[in-house]
DNA sequence: ATTTTCTTTATGTCTGCACATAACGAGAAT
DNA sequence: ATTCTCGTTATGTGCAGACATAAAGAAAAT
């Protein structure tokens, strides 16, 4: 064999990587299949399967059973976002942190958290808002709905100190989560609390989160304008 | 043992998953070791260690050598996002899709653009602007800048029929991208053929794609207001 | 006390082998 | 021709055993 041995499923992955990318194996071409790949390469099974196994779930290729594998047509990258308190957020950025309860109550939530939550109206939330600092300025402001049902101890807690950002992950696990992103034009209450301009162009993150059947919490977080939220580089 | 055989790697995550969520092990906490935990579920080390190194990579555990593994104290928990070409984007909420070509001419990019790509400024490249269209309506920009030194043959191409984003991903494979998201206020151009109002906010995701060393291209995409990116959801 | 070296431990990975499973396609039964 | 059955094939997964490697902590040397 002209290759050398590539006996580590990330060479393996490598030298895969390297034939797409010089087209030698070309979109929609179909590979050979694991057990010739490790012939040539002078490993196990094994390690070509789990080398294949990431590429395909990256998107680069596309495997079938018995089809075999072949490389993707039209990739679909997978670009991943870190989700992390904001507190962490801002710490990674070299600034200070700082928060403030604006306020909490109870109240019924508008349709577009209902829905959000995959909940019929009418149900009484904790609503909470509040907003994080940065370097003593507003980097984000906090707009979250607490399902009493599901987390009833909120309603005690008293979130002047810890935001619901962090005592929430810390006290409320949660099975599943939605993440959305959209722009929009500040609203009065951004542009009071964030301190910006009439009109200006906001970012925001939706997320909601279920504790098995029962929703937990929605929380929309808007960012200072030019907020930008970076991908880290994925395949 | 109480628990019964659980010999799958998927079976075993969800076991661990479960402990996690109803607090057997809190975060932070030490989990036993990949051998105790092979015992307890009578199976192989092998299958536990492809259970929690999924886990790990989700951000839900940490794992050291020799430390072992514990519960993550502040997961970081990663959205996925996927990035397609905007006709299957289009196509997949049930559109039909159209393109049509605004300008192609080569030119000096702006600072923005240079520093996106980690290059020096005076470099001439290929400007690309296009807009795609849903049943007709406007539905995103394209404003692409394409490195003429890494990319010669689009000089020559006419982006009339087929979408520089099509085309650059059919022919032109890249290695490493950075992806990056933002909200502004509608420009004059994007007000033209976006066809939206003065001061709509406007979500963009930029991406600048390399081949090796050489800089690929550099497009930003605008929706429309009211776009949003929405994640699919991972664990 | 500080630094260096060694031992121990848990994770990380590779291997060969086995069996499970999806799915294509040939051939039989209708 | 259509439907059904079944063998073939490539991927998916599980296992035991082995060695590699990072890193904490103990022991030894300075």
């Amino acid at each position: 064999m002209s290759t050398p041995d590539i006996n580590s499923w990330q060479s393996v992955q490598d030298e895969v990587l390297r034939r797409i990318h010089n087209r030698i194996w070309k979109p929609g071409a179909q590979i050979p299949n694991e057990t010739d790949l490790a012939k040539e390469f002078n490993c196990g099974r094994t390690t070509v399967n789990r080398a294949l196994r990431e590429l395909a779930e990256s998107g680069i290729l596309e495997r079938k059973r018995k089809s075999g594998t072949r490389v993707a047509l039209h990739p679909v990258s997978r670009a991943v976002i870190a989700v992390q308190i904001v507190r962490r957020e801002i710490e990674e950025r070299g600034a200070s942190y700082g928060y403030a309860l604006i306020d909490k109550r109870v109240g019924t939530p508008p349709h577009a958290v209902t829905f959000a939550m995959e909940l019929a109206q009418g149900e009484e939330m904790l609503h909470v808002r509040a907003v994080h600092l940065a370097d003593g300025v507003p980097y984000a402001l906090e707009d979250r709905w607490i399902c009493l049902r599901t987390v009833p101890q909120a309603r005690d807690y008293d979130f002047a100190q810890k935001s619901a950002n962090e005592w929430l992950l810390e006290n409320v696990p949660y099975n599943r989560a939605t993440l959305s992103i959209l722009a929009t034009p500040a609203s009065a209450f951004e542009q009071e609390y964030l301190a910006v301009p009439d009109k200006a162009s906001i970012l925001h993150v939706e997320r909601a989160t279920w504790r098995d059947k029962g929703p937990v919490t929605f929380v929309t977080i808007s960012y200072q304008p030019g907020h930008r939220i970076i991908s880290t580089t994925t395949s």
